[in-house]
DNA sequence: ATATTAAATATTGGATCCAATATCAAGGTT
DNA sequence: AACCTTGATATTGGATCCAATATTTAATAT
């Protein structure tokens, strides 16, 4: 069940410093979790009166949003949700395994086993997860885990910006997608190479892992690429 | 000789669709450039009068910079130009590596003559170049020609924008530092390692290079840092 | 004299207002 | 009938105004 963006703004009205800031976040998840859909015009009037804030904070929020890539500025015509396109799913995977690989590889010299099992427990929590969107939502905060030490470094907020990207490609096909159970075993053996200790291993634990969750992916998409086709 | 500010906006007048798109070009080359320092407190009253626009535009411009990490906000106190710190320098170069080395391999195989005749051209340009800042951007310009055939796609735009931050670092440093003219025999043997057509001994070429730089980088902030400890 | 509190000032955050531009529709011309 | 032009409408871009907050200064009390 994905969220209205209605449930989204109710939800986060008193949380943050600013007006601004707060539109932000909510779009953003808002985006990010499909409540505005890929393409969708966005006008600033009517997200005002959603919020009941005048139409400055959403115009400031949409240009944060349009630096981070999620929306686009169409001069005088207005902003747009930044398209998915079908063949950027395989690049940010691939991306994403460059990024993370590398990141894990100077995280897990420095991984306590206090982190190691943080990143266990959300695990836990994840086999008893149902629902899509919040099953993205943790999976991305066990990988996050175990970068947990790089916190604070550009190589981890990159990789978290990244993440960001993804997950909305992710969210939309991950309905038809029955990965989740199936990518929990190489979770709990991504835990047991990085608690071992070899970087190198763990890495390739983890390339073989994203590689894996790609190719599902891929599979998905020539599926839904073939049935576009046999339409025609 | 950095650019003013002044310089800037006198320059970059006229050929922007909206103000907000103007300044926010604006600042961006005027923070990567230096016109603005590191740390410095920006007031946005102040700006508009040196734009002759009002604060709005300013604004929207601050919080896209704010996106790309370029600003900082303070609520309710303003906006700062975002630090320098100098340990993330040599983070940033080895992001650089991670994600050129993987672009140039991918761009190695699909690289016509044509583009490697565009390379060489800004070379022969980069030779005769002793403007720091223009040198910087030329620089940049060489490297990202290597990567001609990857526009449009996901990892062109991040390299792009690391090389953006970069830069910052880069041009401050540069000054003192006279890498620049050594650099170009590694640029030539790169050039040649992608005529060859070997990706992967194309990017050993390039990642020697980076390294290269980084090292060089790295001395110079060790004798800044002896420096600052002796005055101390 | 110092510390704490209160008031004044400056600056940002947000709302409202106006102008510029793009789209859409209608009418006229070839 | 098709195309171009012109005007009406909607929506964004930009300016100005007001409110909220942070800082600084001054005054008072200990």
């Amino acid at each position: 069940m994905v969220k209205t963006l209605q449930t989204l703004i109710e939800t986060s009205r008193r949380q943050y410093r600013t007006m601004t800031e707060m539109v932000a976040a909510t779009l953003r998840e808002a985006i990010i979790g499909g409540a505005l859909g890929s393409g969708e015009m966005i006008r600033q009037d009517q997200l005002a009166a959603a919020f009941g804030v005048s139409r400055m904070p959403v115009r400031e929020a949409l240009r944060q949003l349009e630096a981070e890539g999620l929306v686009e500025f169409l001069p005088h015509r207005g902003a747009v949700v930044a398209e998915l396109k079908p063949d950027e799913i395989l690049e940010m995977c691939e991306i994403r395994s460059l990024l993370e690989c590398h990141a894990l590889k100077k995280a897990v010299p420095t991984l306590s086993e206090d982190v190691l099992r943080r990143a266990e427990c959300v695990l836990d929590e994840l086999d008893e997860e149902n629902d899509v969107a919040r099953w993205g939502e943790m999976n991305q905060r066990f990988h996050m885990t175990l970068y947990d030490n790089l916190r604070g470094t550009r190589l981890y907020d990159l990789v978290a910006a990244q993440y960001q990207h993804l997950d909305r490609y992710i969210r939309v096909t991950l309905t038809q997608l029955d990965y989740a159970g199936k990518s929990q075993a190489e979770h709990r053996m991504l835990v047991a190479a990085c608690r071992a200790g070899d970087p190198d291993r763990a890495a390739e634990v983890l390339r073989a892992h994203l590689a894996k969750s790609a190719g599902a992916i891929a599979e998905l998409l020539a599926g839904q690429q073939a049935l576009a086709g046999a339409q025609r």
